[in-house]
RNA sequence: GGUGAGGUUCCCGAGCGGCCAAAGGGAACAGACUGUAAAUCUGUCGUCAACGACUUCGAAGGUUCGAAUCCUUCCCUCACCA
């Protein structure tokens, strides 16, 4: 998944060396808890090669789950995470819930009743372990000893639209759809976790005649907009975030050095 | 020129005499987030001195205790016929 992940180019990986790429097969259920594991050894080897290692991207939930750490939870049975999920789909959300309320208080009292995955996995977790999931949580953050420094490039909301719309042009210009017929073809299912984020859900929807290619290329701009204000949302709440304008490379870069002496 | 359908709040779209500031969806804005997270979900969404008041449903009149809903004229849009 190259097009619609917007990989880094051949060429800049050449020039600085990336990590956790093309790690895992698109039927793979990466989490959070993945990330934080190989983004830890990743991190141990680049200090090893004397470097500084920089984590890079929008997912607010694995930069939060990395910096200020995970806990703990059991591996949940595959098994039980569906039998719980078609219960919830059946139409016994409310029961589903009315569970957890019951075995769960303090999680139920977080979450909504209409958050599926939430649920879910709050009743998955109980029905495998016998424990509540909230039993989990012990405040002993993972990775303490690691010192971050937050960067945050905030852009004028106008030319942020902009630049969307002309990624997602570019995308499809690249071959985006033939990216996405070929995984399919290789036995990937629209289904997968990885098949449903955006670009490629829309693609999908497009392959199986569900709407005009323009449509998915309509709903791939607007849902990556919504996308890049949700990660806002994340950033804004790190009150650690030092924001920038971009092209302010010289006061990024003072700010860098000083930080490391 | 003729016939038919239609003009609803930012957009799409329901409503077709009172329960309508007007369903639903989208967009927008704000937010939650402990192993699917590019996911999942929540709130606000005509205006204001805001448990009340005021202004909206193409325009202007009219009927009615009461109209987005009925009548008249007008202005637009779309489809088909000529």
């Amino acid at each position: 998944m190259d097009i619609g992940s917007s990989k880094p180019s051949q060429l800049q990986m050449e020039a600085v060396r990336h990590y956790l790429i093309d790690v895992v097969n698109p039927d793979y259920n990466f989490s959070a808890g993945d990330f934080c594991e190989r983004a830890t050894i990743a991190i141990h080897d680049i200090h090893r090669r004397g470097k500084i290692p920089l984590l890079v991207g929008g997912t607010g939930f694995y930069i939060n789950s990395f910096c200020f750490g995970i806990d703990d939870v059991p591996e949940i049975k595959e098994t039980t995470r569906i039998k719980v999920a078609s219960e919830y789909d059946s139409g016994n959300s409310d029961l589903l819930y009315e569970e957890l309320n019951r075995v769960d208080p303090e999680f139920a009292l977080k979450v909504h009743k209409n958050d599926k995955q939430r649920v879910i996995r709050a009743v998955s977790v109980f029905r495998d372990t016998g424990r509540a999931l909230s039993s989990y949580f012990n405040n002993k953050r993972r990775n303490e000893y690691l010192e971050t420094l937050f960067i945050g490039i905030s852009i004028e909301r106008e030319s942020l639209l902009k630049r969307i719309d002309d990624r997602v042009d570019l995308m499809i210009k690249k071959g985006f759809v033939d990216e996405v017929e070929n995984l399919r073809n290789m036995g990937y299912a629209s289904s997968l976790n990885s098949m449903q984020s955006i670009g490629y859900a829309e693609i999908n929807k497009y392959i199986d005649g569900i709407i005009s290619l323009k449509d998915a290329v309509e709903e791939i701009k607007n849902n990556t907009k919504r996308y890049s204000k949700k990660q806002m949302t994340w950033f804004k709440k790190n009150k650690n975030v030092i924001w920038f304008s971009p092209g302010d490379n010289k006061n990024v870069s003072d700010l860098i050095k000083n930080w490391i002496n």
